[in-house]
DNA sequence: GATCTGACCACCG
DNA sequence: CCGGTGGCCAGAT
């Protein structure tokens, strides 16, 4: 049987994946697992992940998950910013625009 | 080992 | 879009 990558760590993969000025969602993460329901999961993985542009991984609202440290909100939001994306009055941004998907290269 | 909590989401209304 | 509810699973007490 061939050990499969734990799911944190196939998380970490997507994540490292996603370019510079996009963003990806939890459950999007979790869909591309290949389980829908385990997005929670994939904030924990989220929670012990280190060297990963964490910082691209919103909600599926567009917005900015609530976290232990209150600053890393703010600095999050500051590095998407400083990548281009844009925030609307209540700091979410548009998935429509921003989400960003394997396989599906934007032109 | 039961219980609560938590970087969440899908579904329903 | 918003709010409530159920589900999933790991870590802490």
């Amino acid at each position: 049987m061939a050990p499969e990558p734990s799911f944190p760590q196939q998380v970490y993969a997507i994540v490292r994946k996603v370019p510079r000025g996009k963003v990806i969602t939890y459950g999007a993460i979790a869909h591309l697992l290949g389980a829908p329901r385990k997005a929670r999961q994939v904030g924990w993985a989220m929670a012990t992940a280190d060297h990963v542009p964490w910082h691209r991984v919103v909600n599926a609202r567009g917005e900015i998950s609530r976290r232990h440290a209150p600053d890393a909100e703010a600095l999050q939001r500051k590095k998407l910013e400083a990548e281009g994306l844009v925030f609307d009055v209540d700091g979410r941004v548009d998935l429509e625009r921003y989400l960003w998907l394997p396989n599906v290269r934007v032109k």
